[in-house]
DNA sequence: GCAAAAGTGTTTCGTCTACACCCATGT
DNA sequence: ACATGGGTGTAGACGAAACACTTTTGC
């Protein structure tokens, strides 16, 4: 707080982090302190900070991961991006002087990032504002503050179209996972489900996993064989924007 | 100038607008004064005016348009944006006081649009800085300040994609066109050429052309028809991001 | 009448989709 | 043995791509 001066004004970013667990996608929220009110992770620029090093970094303190798969997808640019929210209210509930709202009241445009993380290497961490940070299924999350509900809908816009173009699974599945599992991930992204085999196929000709000798052990039935992404094939899939299934 | 504080510090915007003329797509320039350095057209956001509306502002300055088809892609936020560049000495060009560089110098983090308009509409207006304002073939552009070179490569990438999801040509066309005309924008944005028949079939199939009694005169050869976009159609595939060709 | 551009329809090909059978494992 | 999920191949539907001939117009 006392370091306020170091950020650019008038600039910030939020994140909006997805995750991947017992087949539900999930976004990781936040609870200001003393209230029911959540929101998505954010934070602020320092002077001589790159902006995505910023979100690198916000997310990092959030999630405790440093290497992610980060996107920027839209800057929230309008004034008006805070009509539901009455920072004097927040301030008073956070026993702040409220004069410490005319340092943060003031208009910021919000650089709309979009993570994705694998759910199981994260440990969530609240920060100044905050006192609880926990995953949300995607499908309940509540009426959150400012804009923070168009920046989840077009965060999941962006995500689902650019699965159309760019493969997407690295960074939310663990190192070895069955093809059912990506399957799973695919039809939750994407809200719909999708054929066993043409999703295999489809899959395999993309030329970007490889299948292991091992097997799924454990499970009940027929154990699926594990497959895991290669990396350098991958990467080349991801920058020569390979058309994917839309 | 003496309004530099009415501006959100920190934050700026640039704009690639593209045009078509000649079977060329083009791009906007403008020529800083006393120098032979050509960058984008850019602005700054007032206190209390939308991120967008500054942008159609500063289109309206430089283009005379007020109703344009204006597009964010990406923010740009390295702190070394501007290492190609030299403030100081552009001061010095200018005959401006190098105090004024602390005013301008600091670093920016900048929200790139780009804009389609229809190029014979356009009257083309230097701003404050500039003492030229014309339109580059896009493939000859100079190097340019800043990382303006990159804004341009993305805008096109982006512009590119986004054929391939949403109708493009109302804002680039005039209001009746043939179509060849449609196509040869086509083949311009994409840089590659199409099969005219295919092409006719589909852009009849998105529904969203209507086919006058009207033939264009005055060229040699067969007169071809004139078309124009059904509007509300036009609108609603915009919206709804129908797919069209890749 | 000839060159150059525009209008139109059909066949071909490849891809995505739909679909069925066999196999492995735990209960 | 059986229920459940996983592995694999094929036939049909659809849409995209390739392609040719006729018509109009200016020179």
């Amino acid at each position: 707080m006392d370091e306020l001066k170091n950020y650019l004004p008038h600039i910030s970013l939020d994140c909006t982090i997805f995750g991947f667990h017992d087949g539900q996608l999930k976004v990781l929220l936040l609870r200001w302190k003393g209230t029911e009110d959540w929101c998505l992770p954010g934070g602020r620029v320092l002077h001589g900070e790159n902006l995505d090093d910023a979100a690198h970094r916000n997310l990092q303190e959030r999630t405790g991961l440093s290497e992610i798969f980060l996107q920027q997808f839209y800057t929230f640019g309008d004034v008006e991006r805070y009509k539901n929210y009455s920072f004097q209210e927040t301030l008073a509930k956070l026993g702040l002087p409220i004069e410490l709202g005319k340092e943060i009241i003031t208009r910021d445009v919000s650089v709309g990032y979009y993570a994705l993380v694998e759910f199981a290497e994260v440990t969530p961490s609240p920060d100044f504002f905050t006192e609880e940070c926990r995953w949300w299924d995607i499908d309940q999350i509540p009426p959150l503050l400012f804009d923070h509900n168009d920046m989840v809908t077009l965060a999941l816009k962006t995500l689902r179209r650019q699965l159309s173009y760019q493969p997407v699974g690295y960074n939310l599945l663990p190192t070895k996972f069955t093809m059912p599992d990506l399957q799973q991930l695919y039809e939750t992204i994407l809200g719909q489900s999708l054929d066993r085999r043409n999703f295999q196929k489809r899959m395999l000709g993309y030329d970007i996993l490889e299948r292991l000798e091992e097997r799924k052990t454990g499970g009940a039935h027929k154990a699926p064989y594990l497959y895991r992404f290669d990396k350098e094939k991958y990467e080349k899939a991801l920058k020569d924007e390979i058309l994917f299934v839309g």
